[in-house]
DNA sequence: GTGACGATGTATCGGCGCGATACATCGGCC
DNA sequence: GGCCGATGTATCGCGCCGATACATCGTCAC
């Protein structure tokens, strides 16, 4: 899973660790936390033994006006290889077990515009049959057990359906999106003005 | 965490694994998983052999006519000792460090009756302070870094970022009913399955 | 000028919790 | 009578986290 973020971010630009964490933040942040150093070393050097990437490119192609990267300071630069390429492309359809709070889904949105029409629709629709499977759980609880439990857990259970049933739309809306051909949502809410640094936005 | 949520469920009533686990699943459905064998079974020994629970009731308490609970299929039902509810007690007000999607705050929130006022406000004011900070982070993103991001992406943080502001909402009407006396929300249910908005919950 | 401090950067360690798997018993269904 | 699914306990490998350590760089105060 996090290879697969990994190898995405590398097809952009090659990257050391630190950048690589960064950017993980900025495009997953809605989905799971930032990635720990504790996970993302290990697996750098994981990957680079298997192949998928390799340390800074063999070729001289840092510029030497950029004192910035020829700079002592230690760092170690990934890019990706041919074989990560192909790796990348068949995890992306792939598409793992994911349960319900697996991060996988977020992965794959995070990389949408990589993939084809197809792909997103299964992927999008994998993961609404999931959301939907854990609505109905918790229905069932509400509407079964709902006088076996106290009213700070039914609290919990409502909000906990009230954001399923919000994802499924969402998700609907998507689908919907994708096989009416316009690829991502244009948003048509709010154009937010370009000295507006308060954007703020609401559906 | 999974510590705590076992010792809250072990207080009303001694339990087997398998028991635990499905109850755990009804109790905490809204916040995570249900809880793995892989994780439940060497917690519940370590637990064992650290004091906070032990095995089957020491006094002879199994009726003899049940034949379901005298059967020789193999089942270890665990209780609480004295031990272990003052550790239940400690923790439910520690609070440990609870990133966003750490589902210790379920846990928490799941126990709130057993709770007082002031822990309660406790808890859910940091809970708040988590998700503003990640509501920021996201609207950072979204309004600093918004043209280096693809359209997906930024749905994404959209979702995300719509995820935070209902929850912080949810929880500052949670905050002002425990400042205002009433302890739970005691609204009337109402099982709307169908396409339901729950739009107007003003006292 | 120099010293403190925070951002940048790489790395390791212990441990929690997951998914897969194995194995055994029970009840019910055809 | 035999199959199957629910009930039950248990183990194993591993992904990922949080804490921690350590080193360099830029910058601002004093």
């Amino acid at each position: 899973m996090l290879e697969l973020a990994i190898l995405g971010l590398l097809q952009e630009t090659p990257m050391h660790g630190y950048e690589l964490r960064k950017e993980l933040g900025a495009k997953l942040g809605a989905f799971r936390a930032a990635i720990s150093y504790g996970t993302l070393y290990p697996t750098l050097r994981r990957m680079r033994d298997a192949g998928w990437i390799a340390e800074t490119p063999p070729a001289a192609s840092a510029g030497p006006l950029d004192s910035a990267l020829t700079s002592k300071r230690s760092r170690v630069v990934y890019r990706i290889t041919a074989e990560g390429k192909e790796r990348f492309a068949d995890r992306l359809c792939a598409a793992g077990p994911e349960t319900y709070d697996d991060p996988g889904f977020g992965v794959h949105f995070t990389f949408f515009a990589r993939t084809d029409t197809a792909t997103r629709l299964r992927i999008l629709e994998g993961r609404r049959r999931r959301v939907e499977e854990r609505r109905e759980g918790l229905r069932n609880v509400l509407s079964r057990a709902a006088s076996r439990l106290d009213a700070y857990t039914l609290e919990l259970q409502r909000h906990g359906l009230d954001a399923c049933e919000r994802e499924v739309r969402w998700l609907e809306e998507l689908i919907a999106n994708e096989r009416s051909g316009r690829p991502p949502s244009q948003q048509p809410t709010d154009p937010t003005p370009p000295g507006d640094h308060r954007g703020g936005r609401h559906q």
